[in-house]
DNA sequence: GCGGCATGTATTGTATACAAAATGCACAGG
DNA sequence: CCTGTGCATTTTGTATACAATACATGCCGC
């Protein structure tokens, strides 16, 4: 899109995404207009951009708010993401080609010596991790499969969240990249699709444990039940 | 959203879906401005929405045209929807409310008596058909899922093939709307996911058949092989 | 003191004017 | 005849001004 536009999106959903601007807020398009150092007509299109991926609510006077999310919301884009992305690491398999697969084995590799460190890298992982999942869109070579995945992939809470992985969370994440690959390689594509759903649905669960609302049995390693 | 931008938004919506705007036809702001009778702000926003819809596609310098579907593309965005209105199918029927459901019988009815008749009021089955599938998307209480289904459901091409449907097709929606109800009325989530699955690929082999690329293995009855 | 209404202020919606960018055409050079 | 360059025209992007609407404050009646 056009430059001013694009700069005030990425400004706002930056401002979101990092907790700079609170979930709840108020957005005046004046004000970012201000921050962003455009006018107010960009700021609209950039707050247009930002309702449709949910990062905004409107009241139903067109007022603009940070967008608040519950536990339920959260699991529910990350069912969403489950099955959505899991079909496009299906479509990928199908269609997977020399030249991405090798792509993907680049970004394994960063990934990787992300991870490697003792004190792990996590920009560099996230950079790399995001790069990985960008690549089986790719692959799935479908522009609507894309665009849902896009207004799923970026949630305010997880990507902070992420900032606080710990090395082991990483390690398991880059070890089911290393999965995925096997089935991509092979073009098996239910494989790629289970191990997908797995991945993600993983992934919430980190979240859910480290954010309150624990939905699970137990937490604690199974033990002896005398 | 505004009056403007909304009424612009319908109007070239279904300048397109009418096929009045062929595919491929350029859109020019201006022109759009003049026929819709505002100006070029509002016209902007509602390319930007039918741009996100996937209705309309942009060169690399922002010049819009009407969106070109291939039958691949249209494939996809048919596989895509049965899984997500699967899903949406599965969560409504767990949170069925008996308000909802009784607006759906009612809408059941509505569709009966526009199938019933010796000509079938195609128009009358059509809108009670958005209503039903509509609440559907309301009881299964998702404005993600909400979000993405609008942006699946209403594809140019289906929206004038509908208009070509016999009563034959019609009947058999019917009824399967009416194994939904079924679904729902005994919160079967998994039997209204599977249903909705299949409706929406009949839809699609329905579309596939009378738009020449057909892809089945015998599009006549089976006979014997010798 | 409290509720409802009116007025002022803040905020969003639309129109218009201008700036930037791109496309098409014409023309010159090879 | 083809190609590349430069200009004219068209088209989109942004800023600003103005209109419409919503919100909040305070006042009046009760």
């Amino acid at each position: 899109m056009s430059k001013a536009s694009d700069r005030a999106y990425s400004v706002i959903r930056d401002l979101i995404l990092s907790g700079e601007l609170a979930a709840g807020a108020p957005l005046r398009e004046e004000a970012l207009a201000e921050k962003c150092g455009v006018s107010r007509t960009p700021i609209r299109e950039a707050l247009n951009r930002l309702e449709a991926e949910l990062l905004i609510q409107r009241t139903e006077s067109q007022r603009s708010f940070v967008a608040e999310w519950s536990l339920d919301e959260v699991a529910d884009a990350f069912e969403l993401r489950a099955v959505i992305e899991g079909i496009a690491a299906r479509r990928a398999a199908e269609r997977m080609t020399p030249e991405i697969l090798q792509k993907m084995r680049r970004c394994d590799t960063a990934i990787s010596e992300a991870v490697a460190r003792d004190t792990a890298d996590v920009d560099a992982y996230l950079d790399a991790n995001r790069e990985f999942h960008a690549l089986i869109v790719e692959a799935a070579a479908s522009p609507r499969l894309a665009g849902i995945l896009a207004t799923l992939v970026e949630q305010p809470i997880v990507w902070r969240t992420a900032h606080h992985y710990g090395a082991e969370e990483l390690r398991r994440s880059h070890r089911e990249h290393g999965e995925l690959l096997a089935a991509f390689a092979r073009r098996d594509g239910l494989w790629a699709q289970d191990i997908m759903g797995a991945h993600i649905r993983r992934a919430f669960h980190a979240y859910a444990d480290a954010h309150g609302g624990l939905s699970a049995i137990d937490t604690a390693p199974a033990r002896r039940s005398s």
